[in-house]
DNA sequence: ACCTGAACACCGTTCAAGT
DNA sequence: ACCTGAACACCGTTCAAGT
């Protein structure tokens, strides 16, 4: 009875990271309004102020996935050397351990049900993503360790292959051991696909 | 009032049919058992005697899609000729062209909220798939058009590739447009990813 | 065996009203 | 501006009872 108020504006940000913890430690089918209002000590009604809807508390959720993901692969780019090789491999580590350390977050991430509103802005986070692959695999072109050719061409598929490899850990498809100890042979497939001649 | 009253023992069927009806129509969101019960005619009561849950039913219907991708691509192999690059595309192709006509559905089957006990055969069908890339990957090897290597580091990256795409067309990240133009692009990256030397 | 009808606890959403 | 409380229509699940 004596819980905080949440008058300040704070109830957006606290609604958003309770939500996130209970979508990793319960999975998303326990993700209920209510019951993360009274998490909160607020009213049931109480985040319809923040949130029109269920699903712009969804598209939050998966805009801030996208903006964290961002950020972890900008850092492993700032902490990779100047080897290509090295950078590559840290970018698919990246992607790779964010997705194994946030499944849950990350299947919402890609998940069809967005709202057309939403879609937007994540359609743009996806794609700044893509623009960072193509960073890379640009500079691998001037360092001559990617083969000629449009950047996209070469870094849609490189991306792919790196989602593909993280939504099958993220879903079973690979068990955490296959997971880990197939990641030498996917990035060694990743060398071949856009390496020279 | 007439309505058919389905003791046959194919509410089950029935059921499933109608549920990937409303999947592609409306979206997984749009899923309910009763609304279900009622556009068939039946008491709200009546699934639970054939899907002790809502997530059983979503369980079987993830079942049901990975049999007849698998369909597809036997298909796809069946039809496709001698040569291995002609296999191997058509193969790709089948992949993508189940994921973009049933992108919901896919969704679903790949989705994290399987129970255990489903998961077991959905693992074991998603299995079933990685063996057929194997097979694939194999009759390369031995015309000399796959490099040499175990089987599984070479087929698992392919696939994984493959599924990526067809997960981006899902999900929205790459355009119908993209998706189209890029397939080519892909599928040279595969060959490069899996070819000799 | 298969289905019905009522009951229970829980949702999301809306809206007047309070501070 | 932000939140409450009541109300509404809808869920999933269970269980006695019917055929």
């Amino acid at each position: 009875m004596h819980t905080r108020r949440y008058h300040h504006g704070d109830l957006r940000a606290a609604l958003l990271t309770r939500a996130e913890q209970t979508l990793r430690e319960k999975g998303p089918g326990a993700l209920s309004l209510r019951e993360l209002a009274r998490d909160l000590g607020v009213s049931h009604a109480a985040p319809s102020r923040h949130f029109k809807d269920k699903q712009a508390l969804l598209d939050a959720l998966a805009l801030a996935g996208f903006e964290r993901l961002d950020e972890a692969l900008s850092a492993s780019r700032d902490a990779a050397g100047e080897a290509f090789t090295d950078r590559l491999r840290g970018f698919v580590r990246a992607y790779v351990d964010f997705a194994r350390a946030n499944a849950e977050l990350l299947d919402l991430m890609y998940t069809i049900k967005h709202g057309p509103a939403a879609s937007e802005a994540l359609i743009a986070a996806g794609q700044r993503l893509g623009a960072m692959a193509g960073e890379l695999v640009a500079e691998g072109q001037r360092s001559g360790e990617v083969r000629e050719g449009p950047v996209d061409s070469i870094a849609m598929p490189v991306f792919t292959t790196l989602h593909g490899f993280a939504s099958f850990a993220v879903s079973g498809v690979l068990s955490a051991e296959e997971a880990t100890s197939g990641f030498d042979a996917v990035f060694a497939y990743i060398l071949r696909g856009c390496g020279p001649s």
